[in-house]
DNA sequence: ATAGGCATGTAAGCAGTTACATGATTTA
DNA sequence: TAAATCATGTAACTGCTTACATGCCTAT
């Protein structure tokens, strides 16, 4: 079990609703997890079935109903359970690496058109960081705010988050470059040869 | 369906048997997959039943003989038929960073730990890659390689575990010693207080 | 002897994905 | 009036993880 923790985690920083929550977590919770919607409305009931959390209905007007939830007591001491335990290797999947891997053999347009796009998410996505952070921070600059702010643990993951959207973008774009130039040179040398 | 294509990709390198493929793949095919041992062996009965790879048996002496595979003809078109369909979204679960992003409220000296041992682990991932892809170039630079080498593939998607390894590495580190230093200083001021 | 690497699996259970379903309100 | 956003789920399926199982050979 494992989303649980990210959820109670991602719950630490606020109440939100399981729709929140799946915006949240659709960005990554700062990149570094992934759940799909569904998982989050079935995981929130779990946790609330365990006393994990609690959840209370937020009237709005204009827009439907919610229910938001916070963390309890016993689910704080899950969080510190878990973090105490060892760490498991991180899980990482990625399709387009895959790809990559096999394009000596294959058509490259379609692989350098998915790197171009998720470079530009890629980017997307570090720009939303780098304004969480700066929101984080406030005033300060980041060393003092380190030091001295309350809440460091978001600004430290959300570091983590930045650091991979931006090397994310630049092999991607690097990477595209490079196969770009190389079916250039392939398709000069046909043409030389069939003319 | 998705590791069926990444122990294709693999296969492109090479011949390799279930044991070999799980050697790769714990070190997570050049970082960017990871599959247990028990998924690559029913994996691989599954891509033979269904004409992707054909095995073969290679006799051994002083050790257990073993099965080979490699990609058929078939195994090759569904490679590009993957290759040409949308990337999907990276998968990531990072259960460190999930430690990191509710260490605020929870004992920060075995999160220091964890990170401590990632930041090793990474380090020492990023000197296997950066062996294999001077392997991979030989004599040539770096750039020369990229133009004019004949499978850059593999080189491309190592470049990619290494960028990851560095920037993981360069985090635990940078992260450990700022929750350090910031338990210290809690430590004295408690210290000051209770004097 | 025994620990570790090579080599290959089965079985049960849990987690994650995909498809389907509903309904209100706001914006274009 | 159609599309997008808010809001919450169920059901079926597939894929992944954990635990268990076997056996040979090499090095200490």
């Amino acid at each position: 079990m494992a989303l649980r923790h990210a959820v109670l985690a991602a719950l630490l920083d606020g109440e939100y609703s399981g729709y929140q929550l799946t915006k949240i977590f659709d960005i990554g919770v700062s990149n570094f997890w992934y759940a799909a919607p569904q998982q989050l409305y079935a995981e929130l009931t779990k946790l609330e079935a365990g006393g994990l959390v609690t959840g209370r209905e937020v009237v709005q007007r204009g827009r439907p109903n919610k229910r938001v939830f916070k963390v309890t007591e016993s689910g704080l001491a899950e969080l510190a359970a878990y973090a105490a335990a060892p760490a498991r290797p991180l899980v990482l999947r990625d399709d387009l690496a895959v790809k990559v891997h096999a394009v000596d053999l294959l058509d490259p347009a379609p692989v350098i058109e998915q790197l171009r796009d998720r470079a530009r998410e890629a980017g997307a996505k570090l720009e939303t960081f780098e304004r969480i952070l700066a929101g984080l921070r406030g005033d300060l600059d980041e060393e003092t705010f380190l030091r001295e702010g309350e809440h460091v643990g978001p600004y430290l993951s959300g570091q983590a988050g930045c650091r991979l959207a931006r090397e994310t973008r630049d092999w991607c774009l690097s990477t595209a470059r490079t196969l770009e130039e190389r079916s250039g040179r392939a398709r000069e040398r046909i043409g030389k040869e069939t003319s």
